[in-house]
DNA sequence: GGCAATAGGGATAAATTTCTCCCTATTTGA
DNA sequence: TCAAATAGGGAGAAATTTATCCCTATTGCC
């Protein structure tokens, strides 16, 4: 497992909150939880982009950081269930504002980052596209 | 400068944040033009932990997606200023729920945050340590 | 038997982000 | 003359994050 060099920086709310939260699918995980997909492969049909391996990992940091319980049912084939923690489910609002900006403003947003990849062929494009 | 290999995911709004807010120092660059602190070197000091060189790049970034302004005023010693456009105001709401969850919880996060960090001596501490 | 689903980890590579060091230029002030 | 402040960029290294590939194990189903 990677770890660490530097300590981190923690002079503000957003400094501590950059630590819990940032991650490529953290937010999303944290959602899709919430909203009752609880087990490892039902998150991975949420979200199919982030691989498996990382899901697992970022799962872990979640749990570490406490903001959701893993329960393991002593049964075959495995079964895990993650939760939110009361500290966890403080966050949803939060997840929702930030979520709800980006609904809003989701037109000007797509035509502000795409706007760097026009006319540029080396792009590498994703293997299977989403269309949710 | 660096060029992206993949294409991003854009598959919902929180996807759409990401591509814009994901950066470690742009939610409180943002924050602090917004309190009035325009110039590069009074952003510098607002937040010293960041380095020159990445503050600029991520306030041009910020540009790019049209969050911010920038204003050359062609005097000497050169005076720059960045301005808040109207779509990055929209955001202000959003990174102030954000701090705001950071503030009400900081004792847990600085907890758990760091009970990562005890015991490992490999850990190289910053240079100047904040106290703000 | 062979295959899929389940959960998860090791090793390693690739992508991305951030940092460090060192330049350019001009003006004011000691 | 020399230092500091101003804004900013290139080159390259280091840190960090994410991805890919390949294992373990068990059960049920064809």
């Amino acid at each position: 497992m990677y770890e660490r060099k530097i300590l981190p920086y923690l002079n503000c709310g957003l400094d501590l909150v950059g630590e819990v939260l940032y991650g490529k699918w953290k937010l999303r995980i944290l959602w899709f939880i919430n909203e009752g997909n609880k087990r490892p492969s039902e998150l991975q049909r949420q979200i199919p982009d982030v691989s498996r391996r990382v899901l697992n990992i970022q799962l872990k940091e979640l749990e570490e950081h406490e903001l959701v319980t893993r329960k393991i049912y002593p049964i075959m084939p495995p079964k895990v269930e993650y939760n939110l923690t009361d500290f966890g489910r403080t966050l949803i609002p939060v997840i929702n504002t930030i979520g709800l900006w980006g609904d809003q403003h989701q037109e000007r947003l797509k035509q502000v980052i795409l706007k760097e990849f026009r006319d540029n062929p080396a792009i590498i494009d994703h293997p299977e596209v989403q269309t949710s």
